[in-house]
DNA sequence: GTTGAGTCAGAGAA
DNA sequence: CTTCTCTGACTCAA
């Protein structure tokens, strides 16, 4: 099958497609169901201003600069492609329609998700071979696979509305999802055929037992399928969807976005031969740490071009070449084109041991040739940050580590309490207020687990026969693997593997130790979480550490009322959280529908409709301060564990986004209650 | 700390 | 103009 003729849907293109359904019914798509019904606007682009006037500074370097340098420059570089693009005829943008722009979408996105659920979007349960996933090889077959090649029409994408950044946004989050749930599932399929004896991607008569890269198959199995981001024109400046401050895990997964497209290049431009100046121009670079003459002081960097090294050892061993992309760097530093600039910063909580934070645009302001400590020569690239930007994820990551070790000396002021769990968190959670004198959360009695009703819980702590019985960490087989439909919902690290209607924990019934990988959310806070106070969202909650996607953060707590008790406290007008009303965005987590058609999220275990509410008007735990979002970085799991009545379950929240350190953590609440207005206001 | 298989895009040849 | 082959870039996992 040729990819033209390929019916998955296709994320790059920048408008929906009006995907012809021959042989997939797209409309069990959750994911769709959410889009508006019309197109949301395609970003403004227009050519790339590029200053005609400007001249080529003289090279101060005469090296062996290719022939496209030395001569002379088209008066205007002629970027043909980014010129046939839309005319700009934005209008400023007015905010009260930017306000109310958000608020209607957030009510389609809303009416949406529940229609979506009311409607049987949980189709029937998956089979055993489309929820173990790799088995299964992906419906085009990789016989005939062609890869499309990356385009050189060079844009810049400006002034998104409202509603188009949460349309990216949730664009790029599904892709993330995509590679972040196939990459979980190769490993886990790798485990699975290492204990069985077998060996790694080879299969049988395999003899290396060095595993294939995960993240490799998935982005292969992506690109299989088309679903690499902006592949249709090479962007300049951000990419809509992704913000300042992000955090990655993978190379790859910057090249499946379409922020940097080198596997390893540390900078990726447009050649030559695509540009229609002829010359090539830098887009994005990134900074490893693995050259020994950059100069990194964050909003001024110095950056070593590439080349001249050994590749076996980390060496210069020849002068480099104002060649590839040294040269296109200073191109860009010619005519003024903003570079992306992605930092890599040692991480213990990263399954590769370091992060890639996107850290925002910077300006080349200089080149030069420089002796490096090798004694060889290399080009050398003065950068200043663009201001008015978001911080910067890689200054927030360090800024974070010194908070945990000494608050004080960095923030001598506003912070109102270290922990006002009091103890009772398993970490401390503090409360930081810098805007203004009010200390509502102080008020509160900290309740870090909720209260259940003794009608809801009596009898029903060891029902549907109590726990497992096994001696170690559990395993496929057991009991409780039998109650989540015969597959954990965690891997071996805690991660969330997917979304499910309900979890079940392993719980005080249970023989296995604590140490048991299916006791995740039952363990309390792992991340150092603070209350504070902003300008824009009233009380908020940000993490000290670095969060990843699919990690358990909190439970939502509170005094937790029978149907009937919610019934009264309303008509009183208190507080109360309705777990009905959060819509399922675990559906979200772990959906490989895009890549594996014949995916359908879980259906299982099920969970009963749920009545009660929480009253959090008295007492309360740091989930209640969490922001309202459409597009949340955060979602509500149920899960069971301590007693079994799935009518009770416990509202455990995941992080649905690698989530930085700083950086506000945002739900779906559905409806936006009374409560909610006054917590933030 | 060391090692090697693995990827895509660029460059140039066919 | 398209298609191919070679090369360079260095990451991730053991």
């Amino acid at each position: 099958m040729e990819m033209g003729m390929d019916t998955s849907p296709s994320p790059s293109s920048s408008a929906p497609s009006s995907a012809s359904s021959d042989s997939i019914d797209l409309n069990f798509l959750p994911f769709l169901k959410r889009e508006p019904k019309s197109e949301p606007a395609s970003p403004e682009r227009g050519p790339l201003p590029l200053p005609a006037a400007t001249p080529p500074p003289p090279l101060q370097v005469q090296a062996q600069a290719a022939a496209t340098a030395a001569s002379p420059l088209p008066a205007t570089p002629d970027l043909s492609a980014a010129a046939v693009m839309t005319p700009l005829q934005s209008l400023p943008p007015n905010p009260e329609e930017e306000t109310l722009l958000a608020e209607y979408y957030r009510l389609a996105s809303l009416y949406l998700s529940s229609s979506a659920g009311a409607a049987g979007v949980i189709v029937p349960a998956p089979t055993p071979e489309a929820s173990a996933g790799a088995v299964v090889q992906p419906g085009s077959g990789s016989a005939a696979k062609k890869r499309r090649p990356r385009s050189s029409e060079l844009v810049r994408v400006s002034s998104l509305s409202v509603r188009d950044q949460i349309y990216f946004r949730d664009l790029v989050r599904r892709a993330r999802i995509t590679f972040e749930s196939l990459r979980a599932m190769l490993l886990r399929d790798d485990e699975r055929a290492e204990a069985l004896g077998l060996t790694g991607v080879g299969g049988f008569g395999a003899v290396d037992r060095r595993r294939v890269r995960a993240d490799l198959r998935a982005a292969a199995l992506m690109g299989d399928r088309d679903l690499w981001l902006n592949r249709d024109r090479r962007i300049v400046g951000p990419i809509p969807g992704i913000s300042v401050g992000d955090a990655f895990f993978f190379r790859m997964e910057l090249c499946v976005l379409g922020l940097h497209g080198q596997v390893q290049a540390g900078i990726d431009f447009v050649t030559a031969g695509q540009s229609s100046s002829g010359e090539p121009i830098a887009t994005s670079i990134i900074v490893s740490g693995g050259y020994e003459d950059d100069d990194d002081r964050g909003d001024v960097l110095v950056y070593t071009g590439h080349g001249g090294r050994d590749p076996n050892l980390h060496k210069h061993c020849i002068d480099q070449k104002l060649e590839g992309g040294n040269l296109a760097l200073e191109r860009s530093m010619a005519y003024g084109i903003e570079i992306r600039v992605i930092r890599a910063v040692k991480s213990k909580r990263s399954p590769i041991g370091k992060v890639y934070f996107y850290d925002g645009l910077y300006k080349v302001v200089d080149f030069w040739l420089d002796r490096g400590k090798s004694g060889f020569g290399v080009y050398k690239y003065k950068m200043l940050r663009i201001e008015g930007q978001e911080a910067m994820g890689s200054v927030n990551f360090r800024l974070a580590e010194q908070l945990k070790v000494n608050a004080l000396t960095f923030r001598p002021t506003g912070y109102l309490s270290f922990d006002i769990s009091l103890g009772r968190e398993s970490i401390p959670v503090a409360l930081y207020n810098d805007v203004d004198d009010d200390r509502d959360p102080l008020l509160f009695e900290y309740l870090a687990r909720p209260i259940f009703p003794s009608s809801a819980v009596q009898g029903k702590f060891a029902e549907g026969g109590g726990g497992c019985e096994c001696n170690e960490n559990c395993s496929i087989g057991c009991y409780c693997a039998q109650r989540n439909s015969g597959e954990f919902a965690y891997d071996k690290v805690g991660a969330l593997l997917r979304g499910k209607p309900l979890v079940y924990e392993c719980g005080p019934y249970c023989r296995c130790p604590p140490s048991c990988p299916n006791r995740v959310s039952q363990k309390g806070l792992k991340n150092r979480l603070e209350v504070f106070r902003s300008r824009e969202t009233g009380w908020g909650v940000r993490s000290l550490d670095l969060i990843k996607a699919g990690t358990f953060i909190c439970e939502f707590s509170g005094i937790v009322l029978t149907h009937q008790q919610s019934e009264i406290m309303s008509a009183n007008g208190d507080c109360l959280v309705r777990p009905s009303r959060f819509p399922p965005r675990w559906l979200d987590w772990g959906d490989v529908s895009d890549v594996y058609p014949e995916y359908v999220a879980p259906n299982n275990p099920a969970v009963a409709d749920l009545k009660f509410s929480i009253d959090v008007s008295r007492a309360r735990n740091v989930a209640c301060y969490f922001s309202h979002s459409c597009s949340p970085n955060v979602f509500v799991q149920f899960v069971l564990f301590d007693h079994y009545n799935i009518s009770y379950p416990h509202l455990m929240i995941f992080a649905m986004e690698n989530i930085p350190p700083l950086r506000e953590l945002s739900i779906d609440y559905g409806m936006i209650d009374e409560w909610v207005g006054k917590l933030t206001m």
